[in-house]
DNA sequence: ATGATTCTTCTACAGAGCGTAGAACATTCA
DNA sequence: TGAATGTTCTACGCTCTGTAGAAGAATCAT
C-alpha cells in the first residue's frame, strides 16, 4: 500500500472521522480548525491532495455533483487491520512475527484478542 | 519508525537472514548473488546506505576493526512485531482496528494466536 | 618506513514523492 | 450573460533515496 505524506494522513484522518462525503472547501476548513496549528491551505491545495489520494486509492470522489464529494474507501479500522497485514506479509515467519507481537501487547489487550478469537470460534 | 527505501531493505533482509555481523563488501557481493536481478552496486553506495540506517537505528557498525561490520539492531520478527504495534497505535480505537484484524486472519492463524495467547496466560 | 592497497567519509547529483498554489479552464448562479 | 464558484494543469522547492566519484585515513607488503 502507498504510504501518506502528512497532509495526506490529515485528510484522511477527517475522511475518518466524518463519515459524511465532504468537500475540499469542508476539508480545508476542517483542517483549519481542527488542526491545532491552524493550518491553512489554498483550496487548490487541498484539491491537488484529494486527486493525489483518488489515484493512491484511498479516497474515492462523486463527480455528479459540484463542488465533488470525497469520501474514504476504507475505514479507519479496515485500513489500520490492512496495515497490520501487510506488515505481517513482510515477514517471513509469520508465526514468529506474531509470537513477538502477542508478546509485547498489553494484558488488556491480551484479553480483547483472546475474546475476539473465542466470538470467531463460535462464529 | 523511519521508512526504508529498496535497498535499504534489501540490505536489512541480508542482515536478518545472516546473524553474523557482516561487512560493506561482503553485503554487496550477497546482494549481486542473492537479488536475482543481479543487481552490482558500488562499495560507495553499500557504504552510504549503511550509514543512513545506521543514523535511522535500524543497524549497529563495530568500528574496532577495518572493515567495520554491520548488523541490525532488531531480529526480523522484532521488527516486525513493532511495525504492527506502531500501526495499531495509529488507530483512534484498538480494540476495533484488532477486531478488524482478527477478523481477516486465517484460521491457522487464528490457532496460532490461540495458542499463543494461551502461553501468555500460562506465563 | 613507505608506497600500494584497502577502506571510509565527504560531496554531489538525479529522480520521485509531497506540500504548495497560481493560471487557466469549466460550470453554475444571479 | 457576466460574476462567482469549482476543477484541472502546471510548476516549483524540499526531502528522501539510490548512486558513486574524489579525497582522506588506515593497513599491508616489502
Amino acid at each position: 500500500m502507498a504510504s501518506l505524506g502528512e497532509l495526506e494522513r490529515s485528510v484522511m484522518e477527517m475522511l475518518w472521522t466524518n463519515d459524511a462525503a465532504l468537500t475540499a472547501n469542508e476539508l480545508r476548513d476542517t483542517l483549519a480548525v481542527r488542526d491545532g496549528s491552524g493550518r491553512v491551505v489554498a483550496t487548490t491545495t487541498m484539491l491537488t491532495v484529494l486527486s493525489r489520494l483518488e489515484r493512491k486509492g484511498f479516497v474515492s470522489r462523486s463527480r455528479v455533483m459540484r463542488p465533488h464529494r470525497y469520501r474514504a474507501l476504507l475505514s479507519r479500522e479496515e485500513h489500520t487491520a490492512e496495515l497490520m497485514h501487510e506488515v505481517l506479509d513482510q515477514s517471513t515467519d509469520r508465526a514468529a512475527a506474531l509470537a513477538r507481537f502477542v508478546g509485547t501487547v498489553s494484558e488488556g489487550e491480551a484479553n480483547t484478542l483472546r475474546r475476539l478469537l473465542d466470538e470467531l470460534a463460535h462464529h
